[in-house]
DNA sequence: AGCCTTATGCGCGGTAACGTACAGACGTAG
DNA sequence: CTACGTCTGTACGTTACCGCGCATAAGGCT
């Protein structure tokens, strides 16, 4: 009986033609990533990338009073660890388990070795972390002319996207921490979303009912995001579907 | 009598090894850059990569309401065009001349070509790269989370880091679509700041007479970005006063 | 079952920034 | 040196969000 996980289950990692992943995958290392764990502090050296499967990682800084803001978030799209082979080794920002679930692990000098070959996986993370450029880029410009609600739908799309169930497990006060708003801002929002019968919510669970009136419900931000993944990365795409065979 | 323009103005270029440069630099085409010119449109193909010497490029995107938000500015620590070489040959947001000058232009085929060798070259533009991605995480969360005058000194900070002169070319009005507010808001905080004796303005012309001032009133933001900024891009620094022998 | 932690709901006053409208002031062009 | 366009100052009401405080309810734990 095979076990339910597979490296597979990521985009990049799927991705991969055959002789690349085979050099990679005895060192992918399986592990599970509790909800609230930071896989980096801000400044600290990053030991390992992470290729999450079914958990999500939010990318977000945090000010000195306390206030934080994400800046993008990380599924089984892409890839936690972008410095690595930036070069810079670390980054002000940190990565913080937004929902529990698996990843694949890689020791940092690996990750390095294999961009440096400069073969498809360099062209891949590379292609990635563009990607993540303009979700950095609208998450700006949504935060400063987008309502709380508007955000709010944006997050869950984007999240519901990664997840692998239509049901989220987080508290209304973990989602302001990312949006970086108060928490009764979400509760009202989140209210408002319940009454129109887009979702149904209780106590750090929240059913998504009606996927498009959310996406009418929001801003164009989700939607460029969405295309500019799916433009940057829809080779990643096909490949994953490939990838049962593997299997 | 030689130009008083130099490729080695701009940081990246200069830090390049003799070999490397001299390969380029037959290909370098210093190039005018008018204030409000657009060097690419959301989503055109990219044709040049520009190394600004002292003209400065504002990165951000405008949405579909007409209102905008700068993600980053590029001067001469960097390079416009990142998406060349990123592999996604464009992007959904814009990048403007926001203080005129010069740069120097190199064709959008050469620059892949360049950085796919592999070279210092290619160290020096992902590690250019990533201090972008610091910009933007941290323009996300100031403009969540910080007042129109905080977010003001950290743009009048960080762009005269990047400006030949202490004296600013711009307008209000050009500044409030950087920083996505109100003109209005931009006339209050400014006359703030010129009450407090930290800058003097007038008709477009911003003369900053106090640069402790405008760190001491401005949030923890700019000191993150500064402080990534070198140190990603130090050893950049250092080359480029080994450029003025080549001059 | 009952308790106790933790998540959510709600109200109130405060405020920063918005939208709009208009007046003055600068400086270039004719 | 006059006129006009552009940039800046000011003032209004409006709104979205904040900060605080507390009430209520859900659900895990013993």
């Amino acid at each position: 009986m095979p076990s339910p996980h597979n490296p597979s289950q990521n985009h990049l990692l799927a991705a991969l033609p055959p002789a690349d992943f085979e050099r990679l995958s005895p060192h992918l290392e399986l592990v599970p990533l509790l909800l609230g764990q930071m896989l980096y502090e801000p400044g600290g050296q990053l030991r390992h990338a992470y290729f999450p499967t079914t958990a999500i990682v939010s990318l977000h800084y945090v000010m000195e009073s306390g206030a934080s803001a994400e800046s993008a978030g990380v599924g089984n799209e892409g890839v936690v660890g972008i410095a690595l082979f930036m070069g810079g080794d670390t980054t002000p920002s940190s990565a913080v388990v937004q929902t529990a679930g698996h990843a694949y692990r890689l020791e940092g000098r690996l990750l390095k070795q294999e961009f440096n070959r400069a073969g498809l996986m360099q062209r891949l993370l590379l292609r990635y972390t563009q990607a993540l450029m303009t979700q950095m880029t609208q998450t700006a410009a949504c935060t400063r002319h987008h309502s709380v609600e508007q955000q709010l739908c944006r997050w869950l799309l984007l999240t519901l996207d990664r997840a692998p169930a239509r049901e989220l497990v987080i508290t209304q006060e973990l989602i302001a921490g990312m949006l970086g708003v108060r928490r009764e801002g979400i509760t009202q929002a989140a209210g408002n979303l319940q009454d129109a019968g887009f979702i149904r919510y209780r106590r750090g669970h929240i059913a998504v009912l009606d996927r498009t009136g959310l996406e009418k419900r929001t801003c164009e931000c989700y939607a460029v995001v969405k295309k500019e993944m799916s433009r940057l990365l829809s080779d990643v795409q096909y490949r994953q579907g490939a990838s049962a065979i593997v299997t």
